[in-house]
RNA sequence: GGCGCGUUGGUGUAACUGGUUAACACGCCGCCCUCUCAAGGCGGAGAGCACGGGUUCGAGUCCCGUACGCGCUACCA
């Protein structure tokens, strides 16, 4: 066991994000890894959306993904008052002073020209900062409102080594008087993950980099806490298709992990995937890793500095989210043990109302047999219950391709004649297995005078309403005698 | 506007401290399997390393500039 400590702190949005997720995985990996704690903690400072509900959606997430937590979830607001007594604590220290300038309200569509707008004109000095401390203390008293704002050195630069993006610096006349503590006594971000991560004796911080400029901010307050800086290492972002960054509101469910959860992803694909945008091994010529062997081989100097994109096409069924990671998901569906892959696939037809009880009790062998027939040829769990959904029903509840039913069914008038023939002939097999049924099929062609192959394929489609699937003989076989028969005779009203 | 970061085929990534025709995977295309393919096997196309200079016998790898992209810039996180 190390003294390595890491935290993952997400702010609840209701949903994990595939950034998010990485992001988790990366320090669960390090954390792993190194022999540290991994520890969760909520960002519910922002007042209006926080809620259990909320919540629920990252742990639900982090569940899903196998990430699990040594400690918390610690929730951030808890701990506000911490932050305020950390505000009172630099404002008496004289790292930070009481601002009284009234709140200036603003808008969020126009907060970008506002900035350009500001930067035209040098940044002014903020007149309360120099406010001599018994006229603050008086404002105060009379009760002007004011919020707290830490004084930032006037010269002089700022800097931390990032694991991944090296030496950072900045020159302090770029950063602002950043406020600490709002005028209604509200902590700030800043102020609050610094306390935090101090008070949880975060040693490294693991983040996207979309933080990398607060990260000066805050250097600069633990600065003037006294307290040591931890270790940063940005991560590179993940976006979209056009180079934009992910969100649900422009990209919908794509970037939520409990979309892929819902979508038949295995755990482990989706963390092999996640594992590799950002991040690869020193073993390049290889892409398919369990987690003990991402585990092994993480570190934090394997980390890329370009941002990854993410690829799907909006709107195309077949490619909704990054063909790579329905590949790798193949992968597993078709390559992981048997006895995994079951339960999961039970799940799946449990949620589609196609699970049997028989299926887990005299018909457990056939379940597996079939699963193992169909699993080659799927990308998701949700296939077994779309593509797969002639295997596990009864009846003809099952969707007849049109074009399978043109190429295959519709292709020669005599098969409205021949398809009862075979029924008749397959009734009569004695023992109804792949041999016999082989056997009789082409026995039944050369008395007919057909093609094995017309019968082959109208067969196929007759069974299971595509043009595609497993040899004929297993899907013969796994249909079963009384459905093969049910369904060729079936099938003559569709030619 | 300012500051920062990045840029290898459509996508994810390789290429030792500069040194052979830039490698792998996904996807795409074709062929084979001939009972099909959205499975499997085999093969192919696709970047000359954002662009322009420079250093060097030699640069994707070092330096400078430009362009583009992204991030941050708030009494949001």
């Amino acid at each position: 066991m190390s003294d390595i400590r890491v935290r993952f702190a997400p702010s609840p949005t209701g949903y994990l994000h595939v950034g998010g997720a990485r992001t988790a995985l990366f320090n669960w990996l390090f954390a792993r890894k190194t022999g540290g704690r991994f520890i969760l903690r909520i960002e519910d400072t922002d007042l209006q959306r926080s809620s259990e509900e909320m919540v629920r959606g990252i742990l639900e997430g982090m569940e899903w993904l196998g990430l699990d937590y040594d400690e918390g979830p610690f929730y951030q607001s808890d701990y506000a008052e911490k932050h305020r007594e950390t505000a009172a604590r630099l404002l008496d220290s004289g790292a930070a002073y009481r601002d009284f300038t009234p709140k200036q309200e603003r808008d969020e569509a126009t907060i970008k020209q506002q900035f350009a707008e500001a930067a035209r004109q040098p940044r002014a000095r903020n007149p309360y900062r120099d406010l001599p401390r018994d006229q603050s203390d008086r404002m105060a008293a009379e009760g002007t409102p004011f919020v707290i704002r830490l004084r930032v050195p006037e010269e002089g630069r700022t800097s931390f080594d990032d694991v991944v993006f090296g030496l950072q610096e900045r020159s302090c006349t770029e950063i602002e008087d950043l406020v600490l503590l709002r005028s209604d006594g509200h902590p700030l971000y800043n102020l609050s993950v610094v306390v935090d991560d101090i008070e949880m004796g975060i040693t490294h911080v693991i983040r996207g980099q979309d933080h990398i400029s607060n990260t000066h901010k805050q250097v600069l307050i633990y600065e003037a806490l006294g307290a040591q800086v931890p270790t940063f290492a940005h991560l590179p972002l993940i976006l979209a298709p056009n180079k934009s960054k992910l969100s649900k509101r422009k990209h919908g469910a794509v970037v939520s992990v409990t979309t892929y959860r819902d979508s038949g992803f295995i755990p482990d694909a989706f963390v092999n995937f996640l594992a590799l945008l950002g991040w690869s091994p020193e073993e390049t010529d290889r892409e398919m890793f369990t987690r003990a062997e991402l585990i092994e081989r993480f570190s934090l100097e394997g980390i890329h500095k370009s941002n990854a994109v993410f690829n799907f096409t909006e709107g195309d069924a077949r490619h909704w989210t990054d063909q790579k990671a329905l590949w790798m998901n193949h992968e597993y569906i078709s390559k992981m043990p048997l006895a995994d892959l079951l339960p999961m696939v039970r799940t799946q037809l449990e949620r589609d109302g196609l699970w049997r009880e028989r299926y887990g009790g005299d018909q457990s062998e056939w379940f597996a047999q079939t699963v193992d027939l169909l699993r080659a040829r799927y990308r998701t769990l949700a296939d077994f219950s779309s593509y797969g959904r002639a295997y596990f029903v009864d009846d003809l509840s099952f969707e007849f391709e049109q074009a399978a039913v043109q190429k295959n069914l519709k292709k020669d008038a005599a098969l409205r004649d021949l398809l009862p023939g075979l029924a008749a002939k397959f009734e009569a097999v004695e023992v109804f297995d792949h041999e016999s049924t082989d056997a009789a099929l082409r026995e039944f062609a050369g008395e007919r005078g057909v093609k094995a192959g017309l019968l082959i394929n109208a067969a196929r489609t007759a069974l299971t309403g595509q043009s595609v699937g497993p040899g004929i003989f297993d899907v013969i076989v796994a249909v079963g005698r009384e459905r093969t028969v049910a369904r060729l005779r079936h099938a003559a009203s569709l030619v």
